[in-house]
DNA sequence: CATGAATGAGTTTTCATTCAT
DNA sequence: AATGAATGAAAACTCATTCAT
């Protein structure tokens, strides 16, 4: 049609991608700031720069929004999951945990939003339970099954084992969302490796 | 009126008392099924058995309601627990570690509808934490502390203890809430305990 | 409860059945005055004297409300010519035909909102053809099977003579609602008789 | 710019009248379909083939549209009318009545969205009546009057018959419409002529 | 006190229309 | 002139809360 025809559509596409990569980061704040009950979309699109009709020319309702954007970051989440313990694979089982338990406390550290709605949506809606964190608890599934196959984990039960995981990883995300600062990715990994592998016993 | 009058104002506070536990009951019901944010004020009355204005006449509002259903249940466990912690004041360490998880399983036994209120909401509303699980919290440092004062932890720091302890227990309660009737009461505070102690490592 | 316990459920359920009839009412003006498109349920509110909350009181949205009021007068005119049918029984056909027709018009003289909301809806939506007009369609072709059995009417198609005298009807209804006052029911009830059974032919 | 240049302007004209004849066509459909509510712009453009701002390339606004599409149907019908008319001058009123419903019902044959929307349009908007169908009242009224003038009609009123006429053929309209492929053109032109000349009666 | 219909502010959602590319 | 994403005014709808009975 015009000269820059062949560019044109990789050109709309990308801007329309960033719009809504703009917007739903946009709502992965306010749902974490005000809570999934009192976010309002008029404020996430404002935030996002445009106006509440481009949110819904992106996203097809509210429910749709959170779904999508909770979605992305966990699809993020376990590619990261998946790249550190490819990278980790023939190493000590001890270095596979740490490196497993570092991923997510850095993705965590720049999605706090994104933890914060984790942290709800998990266990919202019982009847409907989220399968959010399904997929990251497939890679905790995984790396226990190595620990175990190397006999560096009690042979009881991996699903214990893969819980307990997640649950100490997810004790220290919490604490540091209420009081931030208090201690480094390393430093968390570090625990939380300590704790899982030895037990808190003297 | 009637030849009980002297009587009615306790029989009124107990039909009163009585009226405020059922629709206590309800919400418990409701919030939990529904989530934080689709429970309706309808719904819990009519559950109740009542209508909207009577629950009106026994909580201020919505807020009010949920704040003190979860303060209501909240004391109930934290009474629970200083009882627990009471009884085994001299046993080893292990015998007061099994016991405090073995009252936290038996509260959320009969209050599955409470604790998933309680995992929404400690998390939700960041702006504004829910202090619910504080007093739990409390206990749990308090037993802890006796733990480092036997040497029956390492005293590395105590609320990493007390917060890995809460985050086990609470790992065990999401996965009986989500699979019911895998694991009983005694056996998962075995598996806390065995854990928390030990750790995972073969 | 009280004194009136006995009284207070039928009148409640009076007032709010009375509430649906002036909301119903409302919605009929509006929906006949603004057309089906630009009707408002703010505006409806208010003209029935409500608000909005109330009207979702009792109809659940706007299609439900639009379809109970259709409904009601429907049902209303049907019975109103079962009514009218029984009556004249016995009669010569011609006489059984105008007390037909006189009814039809009688009715719409009270509801012209009605007469202009059917207009609309009748035709409206092919995919889901409204069935508004089937009973009153039910109640012609009963007519004209006793047109039939007395040789009254030529034995052509029974289908094709209900169609006939509905739309000759509605011919006059439409003419009277664009130039009110000119014909009288009655006037209007002999001229489509006279033009049903004996055509324009000099 | 190049060897056409001279022709130019005018394909671009019936390039354009193209696209709109297109886009009317789309209308035309959707209209129909959804109805005069329903039908939405963004469908009318993805049915024609192009964007919606294309469509406010050729129609002002959504209502000029309508009205144009009813406007070029209605021109269309008044056309063919006139043809009939004039090419039946001498003939006897009732081959002259035959002709006009043969156009009629031809028509709508090859135009059902059109006859869909008229159905709504008509009667839609008590406080703006629909103008739509005036000239083809016009028509009718003329045969009318030469029907008058031959002494083939009773006296009576004209405009009663003209209206009766065009009912009687809108009820074989709504018939086709809503139970396809029952009669043909010629039938149903036929069915008409014989019920308005000679009535029902037997 | 209980009731439950009424309220209306607050949100979500829609969609005709605009306009930068 | 075509495109289609952005706009935002206008509706529809929700539901916690009130209050007359």
């Amino acid at each position: 049609m015009n000269t820059y025809s062949k560019h044109e559509p990789r050109l709309k596409e990308r801007q329309r991608a960033e719009a809504a990569r703009a917007i739903a980061a946009a709502a992965e704040d306010v749902f974490a700031e005000r809570g999934l009950r009192e976010a309002r979309m008029e404020e996430i699109a404002s935030r996002a720069g445009v106006s509440v009709g481009t949110v819904y020319n992106h996203f097809a309702d509210r429910d749709a929004l959170l779904r999508e954007l909770i979605e992305s970051r966990r699809a993020q989440l376990a590619r990261k999951l998946d790249g550190a313990l490819a990278a980790a694979a023939g190493e000590p089982f001890r270095d596979q945990l740490r490196s497993f338990c570092r991923t997510v406390f850095e993705h965590f550290e720049t999605h706090r939003g994104f933890l914060a709605i984790m942290l709800q949506a998990d266990t919202a809606h019982l009847e409907h339970p989220s399968e959010a964190m399904r997929e990251v608890k497939a890679r905790a599934l995984a790396l226990v099954e190595r620990g175990l196959a190397a006999h560096a984990l009690k042979p009881d039960g991996k699903d214990l084992w893969s819980m307990l995981l997640l649950g100490s990883i997810r004790s220290l995300l919490v604490h540091e969302l209420k009081f931030p600062g208090k201690l480094h990715v390393a430093e968390r990994a570090d625990a939380v490796v300590d704790f899982f592998l030895g037990g808190a016993a003297a």
